[in-house]
DNA sequence: GCTTGGCGCGCATATCTATTCGTAACGCGC
DNA sequence: GCGCGTTACGAATAGATATGCGCGCCAAGC
């Protein structure tokens, strides 16, 4: 965090860099330092968010995609990204992005808003993020931990910054967000008293942010690291399952596959996450289209972002 | 103007360089085109407003002396410029930069908007602007022509951009703004009916954008260059004028001077100028800031943009 | 007091970007 | 078709920016 005259100085030299058209030397020379130092200083305040620099593209230059998706499913708002590609990382990244945007003009109120934090799309958008002013008391997280541990870092880090943002206070839930039984599921619970704190407040969500997931085991994951191992997925596909909204199973219209699997998750209930205000969903690819439109078409989303191709694909 | 093909590729180019952080030569390889083309579409997408880059200077570092301000003199909003210094031109820069920013956020309507296209601040600050949404019809020219044909065609292009920024139509006053004789003033405009269609849009004026002017030559213009003379304003001078508004003379308390030198300025009247909904105002720098005191008191103003040195002068 | 570690800075320079220049392609008048 | 001006482009390179490295400063620990 850097201090009070730090941040003059940046300020300083981002106005005569950007606004001024001055070159680095030019401002070195005439604040007397070095011209490392003002490239330095310059990072800085992109990092700290002091200069942004936006693409503007049209919004809306798929119009058309969004109604027609708007129309055929129950869902309130579709958001159609112009990706650079459909490589997954680079479209994830710009989902990221877009969404990141949508919720900086947000201008409803949300006391409670529901994250959850191992999605990668949901964590690259967070860093992609400027303050909001959803007025948010708290943001908690809708599921427990998957994966390592350095993952479980990320996911944290990822909350509280969104909490930050956000000016709100994280409520974490570290807990491992699958569990090999029912049993350790309340043994965990019932011991842990902070994550009670945070499973109560799923209750009243006002905005629940979820990713979208294909019904396997993610790549980023691994099979059975506190997560769903590939034969109990395959075990849900046998089932019908094409997809998952914060692990509860949904089959190709949408409608929810129950099962034991359902106990074995810690984190947000299906009927809470119903109860929802809003339910924004940010997701897309091949690999998951399936995926998201049994979301859509279950409803279990009422915004959703997503690339061109895959609304495409909603339509067909 | 850049075809549909071309934006597209900005729009690529912009978002691989600046969402996606790539290099400007990995995006060549990438799209199959030279780096330099590259840099250029990068270059152009600037200069569209594809890109913005803001920096966001936190607001109203100065609020003490914008309130101090507001409650001293008859203006209803003021808006205090930290800027990088006190050089004139740089100045003019950082004025000019901060109303733009203003202007852009501006919600109410404007049908008729009044410009003063030979105020260079004014000018800078039009190069700088973002579309607005004032619902404007016409932007409608002040003044006439001042000084040499250079700084007319400059004034005209800067009256066209804006009045295109704002989706409004140009109206100019192509006339000389300060003639020789009163005969000669009613000759010009009885022979001119453009001029005449200018001059009685001005009885409507919903946003007047002027500049403020010490009493004396501008120095980016010369002695009776369609321009009152040194005499001229020695004269006013010693009849205890401090500075002018759109050529009105004004004195230390902001009451007009009246006298022949009115009837040789082809404009906008002092009737019309208080009339107008809401006068916005740009000056500052320490030539001008008499003037600038003698138009606030005077309520010629109603919303002033100045740095912080005059603001304190204002105060003193 | 003397290490030791961390940080902030400038120097030199590697890396990245803008510009110059030459070429080719296109439109236009003849 | 043939100059002729205009525009768009890429190669080379001038120019601007980022970064590895080392130094000096400060603070904490012994």
């Amino acid at each position: 965090m850097p201090d009070q005259e730090q941040t003059r100085l940046m300020i300083k030299v981002a106005r005569l860099y950007h606004t001024h058209d001055m070159r680095q030397t030019d401002i070195a020379k005439r604040l007397h330092i070095s011209q490392s130092r003002v490239s330095r200083l310059l990072t800085q305040a992109e990092e700290v968010g002091l200069v942004r620099t936006v693409v503007a593209v049209p919004a809306h230059i798929h119009a058309e995609l969004e109604e027609a998706v708007e129309a055929a499913y129950p869902v309130s708002e579709v958001h159609v990204v112009d990706v650079v590609s459909d490589d997954e990382s680079e479209l994830g990244h710009d989902l990221a992005h877009a969404m990141a945007m949508l919720l900086a003009e947000v201008t409803f109120e949300a006391a409670t808003v529901g994250f959850t934090s191992w999605s990668r799309t949901l964590r690259t958008m967070v860093d992609q993020m400027q303050p909001l002013r959803t007025r948010t008391q708290q943001v908690v997280e809708l599921l427990g931990d998957l994966g390592p541990p350095l993952l479980q870092h990320d996911a944290a880090r990822s909350t509280q910054r969104l909490a930050t943002l956000a000016g709100a206070e994280a409520v974490f839930l570290r807990l491992p967000g699958v569990v090999p039984s029912v049993e350790i599921r309340d043994l965990l619970v019932s011991r842990d008293v902070y994550a009670r704190e945070a499973l109560a407040l799923l209750d009243g969500i006002d905005l629940a942010l979820v990713g979208i997931g294909a019904c396997e085991v993610d790549p980023t994951l691994r099979s059975g690291d506190n997560f769903f191992t590939h034969e109990q997925f395959a075990q849900m596909r046998e089932r019908g399952a094409v997809g998952e909204v914060c692990l509860h199973f949904i089959d190709a219209d949408g409608e929810p596959i129950e099962g034991e699997l359902d106990d074995l998750v810690i984190g947000v209930t299906r009927d809470q996450l119903r109860a929802a205000g809003r339910r924004w969903a940010v997701a897309g690819g091949v690999r998951k289209r399936e995926a998201v439109r049994a979301a859509v078409k279950g409803g279990w989303v009422d915004t959703l972002v997503t690339d061109a191709a895959t609304a495409e694909y909603l339509l067909a």
